[in-house]
RNA sequence: CGGGGUGUAGCUUAGCCUGGUAGAGCGCCUGGUUUGGGACCAGGAGGUCGCAGGUUCGAAUCCUGUCGCCCCGACCA
């Protein structure tokens, strides 16, 4: 027959008839390349209602993921082919790093868990992974978790087989699914139940090399997000339940991000809104001085920052002190801020309480003598001085100077109260929340506030860990030691669909080269025709040949079906072969994202398509 | 965990308020006409209306419970 039918249709006589896959003559057809109609690319034209934001929607739409049930997904061949690739890049940029890889079991034994730092915060996420049968086999309690992470599991194994300080530093890494019961998946990959996370766990002799080895993972992220076409700014952040002594979150910005981040790009600063410092109260900012004697005055029903700026009272916000209660530990203290700051409450961990949660109206009114509303610090007002643990001042009420607080006393607040005079205080701290274009405590540069997704997060653990089960080492002393330790994660799945919500249009995904599911989509207009399936089949490749992974879209559909699907796919190659181009003696090169088509001789064809690949690998 | 919403064909959905044999578009199958930005015509398959109970002569529709899914929130006085 010797012509090629890509869609796979002949002729008997007559009748029509499809021929099977291996009927088909395609003696160009390599081993890696795909055909569109021999592959598996399900696109929607709709997207299912339970997709919100619009990485969630490309990546049903596309093709890319299929949910089995809520935060679980299944990896369609196209999505597959995608965390292959960001996995890939992450393996080469670990492995640059001096990093090692290993891969340790899903399924953890319990005790692990609950000989560790974080049973209880960490239980709650955890699934447990019994016999699904009547408990014949053993005990209620979980016998086997589900991994969420893998300190618990690689400190033990590091214990047993590293004892020595030659064998000092060294770092882990593997690549695999993680689990965990988040307590409200969503977003698709971007808080999932399972999920493919990169983890990595340092083990250094002395802090100087944890630093170093910390340092080291910070610039192979860096060194990842930038291949694979994410930009991730690194942040400083809260070690929140980790623990640990210091930490950076990189994150995409990006709209439907669950974080806040600050920062200034030419001063360098960023945190976490958690983290996020700023330069709003100068250094060695000098204490007002006093205006006059406090004075209580009358404020019935005024208990908000908000009733005692309006009319009568018109005491601005910045005037105003806002004192709060927790109980941390079991024990009240109090904090006062600005009553036009809020309180970042993740700020309170340099507090050191390990349980921490806000007082009840029930609690205050005994220690306080007033109900949330008209409570204050100032001295000889509070009626049960010694049931507070400690007061904490934010820096910034030293720019209230003389101000108004409540007088813990229902209905009065005091005037003309004077931070250094008259306010009990324990400390200074930094406990309210950091807000847009304030000065960065770097450079005094103002701040800029954007949401971000949160794709990888680098710890220096210190040795909460290690110290748990005595992981150590001897030096060359015969002394022993505990490892300093450090871990890090990269969220592979996660990263995958941040890409997407930071690179797409209306028409679909634009794939960066790198992670690209395939680079190269050759779209066969005319599958029909010999001379056009021939050309096409050269081009192909011809890419593939430069090293791109190619896809040929030789379906039986009319144009504008292969044209929406190829903006939706977002491959950023497509070359259009069809009979209109091919009387003018020319095929079509677009990139995706671009505005213009370039037309090329189809005597250059496979010369500028081979360049164009090379140009971009 | 609290609040809100929602569940009807593979996907998007109408119908529900005001009970009376379940409708459309996309997709799929057959035939034909088409063929450069999600074609057209004709024919066809596909739904125990999430599940369970109740009210009723009669329930997708009303009531109760339950499960799934989606969204918001998780204490800032």
């Amino acid at each position: 027959m010797g012509i090629w039918r890509p869609e796979g249709h002949g002729r008997f006589g007559n009748k029509r008839f499809r021929l099977l896959p291996s009927e088909r003559p395609l003696s160009w057809l390599s081993h890696s390349m795909r055909l569109w109609s021999r592959y598996f690319i399900p696109t929607l034209k709709e997207s299912p209602s339970d997709a919100e934001i619009a990485s969630h929607r490309l990546l049903i739409r596309s093709g890319l993921v299929r949910k089995l049930a809520g935060g679980l997904y299944t990896y369609l061949p196209l999505g597959l082919r995608v965390m292959q690739k960001i996995s890939r890049i992450c393996r080469e940029e670990m492995e640059r790093s001096g990093a090692i890889e290993l891969s340790m079991p899903h399924i953890h034994p319990a005790e692990f868990w609950a000989e560790g730092p974080r049973w209880g915060p960490v239980r709650e996420i955890m699934f447990r992974a019994d016999s699904a049968g009547e408990g014949r086999r053993g005990p209620r309690e979980p016998e086997f978790v589900l991994g969420p992470t893998h300190e618990e599991v690689i400190t033990p194994l590091v214990k047993a087989e590293i004892t020595s300080y030659r064998d000092l530093p060294k770092t882990f890494f593997q690549i695999g699914t993680k689990f965990r019961n988040e307590i409200r998946p969503r977003f698709g990959l971007m808080r999932a139940r399972e999920f493919s996370m990169m983890d990595a766990y340092s083990f250094d002799a002395d802090d100087g090399g944890a630093t170093r080895s910390y340092l080291a993972m910070k610039a192979a992220y860096e060194a990842f997000f930038r291949r694979v076409g994410a930009q991730a700014i690194a942040v400083e952040a809260d070690t929140g339940v980790m623990g640990g002594s210091f930490s950076h979150e990189f994150m995409v910005p990006a709209e439907v991000g669950d974080n806040d981040l600050l920062y200034n790009e030419e001063s360098g600063y960023a945190a976490n809104r958690e983290k996020a410092r700023s330069a709003l109260v100068p250094e060695g900012l000098a204490d007002a001085a006093p205006e006059g004697p406090p004075e209580e005055f009358p404020t019935p029903g005024a208990v908000t920052i908000a009733a005692l700026e309006a009319a009568p009272y018109g005491v601005p916000a910045d005037r105003q002190f806002k004192t709060l209660l927790y109980v941390g530990d079991g024990k009240p203290f109090a904090v006062v801020l600005r009553g036009s700051d809020e309180l970042e409450e993740a700020k309170l961990g340099s507090l050191g309480f390990a349980l921490l949660r806000p007082a009840t109206p029930q609690e205050i009114e005994p220690i306080m003598g007033a109900k949330p509303g008209s409570l204050g610090t100032v001295r000889g007002t509070i009626r049960n001085l010694p049931a507070l643990s400690g007061i904490y001042a934010d820096h910034a009420i030293r720019l209230v100077g003389n101000g108004t607080t409540g007088a813990n006393r229902d209905g009065f607040h005091l005037r003309n109260v004077n931070v250094a005079r008259d306010l009990e205080l324990t400390r200074f701290g930094d406990f309210r929340r950091v807000r847009e274009g304030e000065p960065d405590p770097v450079a005094g540069r103002p701040l800029r506030l954007r949401r971000g997704i949160e794709v990888g997060h680098i710890f220096k653990l210190g040795t909460k860990y290690s110290e748990r089960i005595d992981a150590g080492y001897t030096d060359d002393k015969k002394e022993r030691h505990l490892f300093i330790m450090g871990c890090y994660g990269i969220g592979i799945s996660r990263t995958l669909q941040a890409v997407i919500e930071q690179s797409h249009d209306a028409d679909g995904i634009i794939w960066p080269w790198a992670i690209a599911p395939f680079q190269v989509l050759v779209c066969l207009l005319d599958p029909q025709a010999a001379d056009a399936a021939e050309i096409a089949g050269r081009l192909a490749a011809a890419a593939e040949r430069a090293g791109a992974d190619v896809l040929l879209d030789d379906r039986n559909e009319r144009p504008g079906v292969k044209f929406k699907d190829a903006d939706l796919l977002g491959i950023p190659l497509r070359i259009t072969v069809g009979g209109r181009g091919i009387k003018e003696g020319v095929v079509e090169m677009r990139w995706r994202g671009a505005a213009e088509t370039l037309k090329i001789p189809l005597d250059e064809s496979e010369a500028r398509v081979e360049a164009a690949v090379r140009e971009r690998a």
